[in-house]
DNA sequence: ATAGGCGCCTGCTGGC
DNA sequence: TGCCAGCAGGCGCCTA
């Protein structure tokens, strides 16, 4: 569920109420995440201090005393909130742990547990993680150069292309489908046959998108809430996800949906033609 | 090496 | 009302 916006509302959230706070207990339910919570994380957090709270991609990171740090993502449906103790804990909440205040807990809840965790005992280790994970690069700092030699090196479609973690991190399946609107590309175009003013269209579609995303802190559409609980707000101008049989916001033409890489995709079959207009494909960068 | 398909989970919606 | 298919913000593993 959640993507780049929604995971950098979170750490936006947290950090105020996480930094310079210790943990003090560390309570695991015995439901295993996509990557297993091990039971030996718990006596190595406890007692810790929240130094940083930061985003690579879609990961959370909290950075620890001790060079310390904790590793989470939250899959489709994972939710990280700080809550007061008191409150009762809500099904499907896979671990807590408690602020050194004792009123305050830090909690993850997961209900189809496609989150994962991991801890990383030294920032060697962190940077070997995301290495290995071949983790690209921010969407807001995308080479242009890079950025269209990545996608006309690869076979696979635009709408792929944009998911691979590889090539860009943090896009998912809403955002991709927003950023083509914006771009005015068909998802389905390969990337071998993207040129140059496309390629730069659809870099700067991203980068639009998200920081528009991120200013209504991220998309609610059932499970995604913030660190504190309260919702998003972008689910509310989307132009083409979940819009099918919609009119485009751009020419009233009906949106469309297909499956391309696995996934439902959004898309205006007049705006983000198959076949690019004639005018256009020869238009000067 | 690369690209597509499936499976992991739970919950909700719509059609019969 | 109940049942069943299809759907969902992700990603790792397997296969060709």
């Amino acid at each position: 569920m959640p993507e780049l916006p929604e995971v950098e509302t979170v750490v936006r959230e947290l950090r105020p109420r996480l930094v310079g706070r210790r943990l003090v207990a560390v309570q695991v339910s015995p439901l295993r995440l996509r990557q297993k919570w091990s039971r030996r994380w718990g006596p190595l957090l406890v007692g810790r201090r929240v130094q940083a709270v930061r985003r690579r991609g879609k990961w959370i990171i909290v950075d620890l005393d001790h060079d310390r740090h904790l590793l989470l993502h939250l899959g489709m449906t994972g939710q990280l909130t700080i809550a007061r103790t008191q409150q009762p804990v809500a099904r499907h909440t896979h671990w807590i742990a408690t602020l050194n205040s004792g009123r305050e807990q830090l909690r993850y809840r997961d209900i189809r547990r496609f989150g994962s965790a991991a801890f990383l005992p030294s920032a060697a280790r962190l940077a070997g993680f995301f290495h290995k994970a071949q983790l690209g690069p921010e969407p807001f700092d995308l080479d242009q150069g890079y950025w269209f030699a990545s996608l006309a090196r690869t076979r696979r479609c635009l709408k792929a292309a944009l998911l691979d973690q590889r090539l860009v991190a943090g896009v998912g399946n809403i955002y991709a489908d927003e950023a083509l609107f914006e771009a005015r590309l068909f998802p389905g175009q390969l990337g071998i046959r993207t040129n140059r003013a496309q390629a730069e269209r659809l870099r700067q579609a991203i980068a639009r998108v998200l920081n528009r995303a991120i200013e209504r802190r991220g998309s609610s559409i059932r499970n995604y809430i913030g660190a504190s609980g309260r919702q998003g707000d972008y689910q509310r101008e989307f132009r083409v996800y979940g819009q099918t049989g919609k009119p485009c916001p751009r020419c009233r033409a009906p949106i469309r949906r297909l499956r391309l890489a696995g996934r439902s995709t959004h898309f205006c079959p007049r705006c983000q033609p198959a076949t690019p207009a004639r005018a256009s494909a020869g238009r000067p960068l």
